[in-house]
DNA sequence: GGGTAAGACTACGCACGAGTAGGTTGGCGG
DNA sequence: CCGCCAACCTACTCGTGCGTAGTCTTACCC
């Protein structure tokens, strides 16, 4: 290692690879969460990056892949965070409730990437929508499953054609509250996650009368705010 | 000179002011709500109404003023369509019933204007994103209002604190479950409305023991439409 | 019937941003 | 110490699409 003394050199060092592609995802994550794939410009990205257009090209490719390459790890980071292996046993319920809690954590600790996600116009057509509509329809999935699992008990276990709207408006549900989240930042993830719990599970008639819903046991005590 | 008498002119008579904006209008909505606010271009708005472009400017400016012009006419509408006075003396959960089927005979009958007020990317600093926003937020304050009302005759009423994401998460239910709807279209409105409003009156732990919710008997025939 | 002004069109200017050509630097093997 | 290759940059081209200047034309009124 030489030391090199470098006088002042602001800009990039010559790098590996790999140093660079990660600082330039990075860099195109949080330029296009922040103005939106339209806006976004390759000059800013670039800039944000600390490199020049020309390498951009050569490592990541056109607008179109690089977003798509955003797309892909970010949706990776989420989809496992909520599919995350749990200890086994654990009642329907309180599987939904660990998920939604590591949801909302993951969106908390992760928001560029969450918007990035998020916050795009999903319009036919678009190269992109395809990988954005994806991992929607895998957590869509994912929570259809669950939903499924609670009800193989019950004497008429519920079919797909049952789960799987619940469970997309389930996925809107979280969405919408996590915007509204943003703007209310002074809860915290936990009690997010109670709130959408309270609703989904028990319902607005049950929640009139003042009832709630507890995790059994698992967490101590979850008042949010 | 003034020999070129009537060869056929297929392209537009002389129309008054009115008649031409609201097709310039209902152009727009149909070209915005089909691209995207971006990729939608002003040709082919111009081209859609039957009108060349300079005229579209003469009648509603620029393409941002154009597009707020369209959300600012279907907001209108949705909202006034979901927020429309129904008769007195309804439980706050028919009444709840009540908006959520208007809203899905909405959506199925003016599919255009929902889409364009749906699938655009809301990224902060466009200038037409405020007006987007708007239409979400009254919505979701009407929605709020009638769950505080639910809870008025309780010992302890919600504060808007607890109805307000209660209401913001709703409507993003139900924003999902109408993405839903478009790709499983052979369901009816009320169908769609029962769902939805079976997840938010009950919730999955009382659906997953098999009851159900039901409209109590205000309205006569299942008119479905 | 002729003047006129509003309604309408064709054809263009111009900015912005994606993508690239070609020169420059620095590290490394000989 | 010298050439060579790869990482890197500056500075350009070019397409696309918003917005407009300038011209025509037709309904209407005197």
């Amino acid at each position: 290692m030489e030391d090199h003394r470098d006088s002042e050199r602001p800009r990039s060092r010559r790098l590996p690879r790999a140093v660079r592609e990660r600082q330039i995802l990075d860099a195109a994550v949080e330029v296009f969460a922040k103005h939106g794939f339209h806006n976004a410009s390759m000059d800013e990205i670039a800039e944000t990056a600390s490199i020049s257009k020309p390498m951009l090209y050569a490592y990541l490719g056109a607008k179109d892949e690089l977003f798509v390459a955003c797309v892909r790890r970010e949706a990776a980071k989420l989809v496992e965070a909520i599919g995350a292996d749990i200890g086994t046993g654990l009642a329907p319920a309180d599987q939904l409730w660990h998920r939604l809690h590591m949801f909302f954590e993951y969106v908390h600790v992760n928001k560029a990437g969450w918007q990035l996600l998020h916050r795009q116009g999903d319009v036919p057509g678009e190269p992109y929508v395809q990988e954005l509509s994806e991992w929607r329809e895998r957590a869509t999935q994912l929570i259809a499953a669950l939903l499924a699992e609670a009800t193989t008990d019950q004497p008429q276990p519920m079919q797909s054609e049952q789960t799987e709207p619940f469970a997309a408006a389930l996925v809107g549900a979280g969405e919408a509250l996590v915007e509204w989240w943003f703007q209310h930042p002074d809860f915290t993830a936990e009690g997010m996650a109670m709130r959408l719990m309270n609703m989904l599970w028990l319902g607005f008639g049950e929640l009139v009368e003042g009832r709630s819903w507890f995790p059994s046991s698992q967490t101590e005590d979850p008042t949010g705010s």
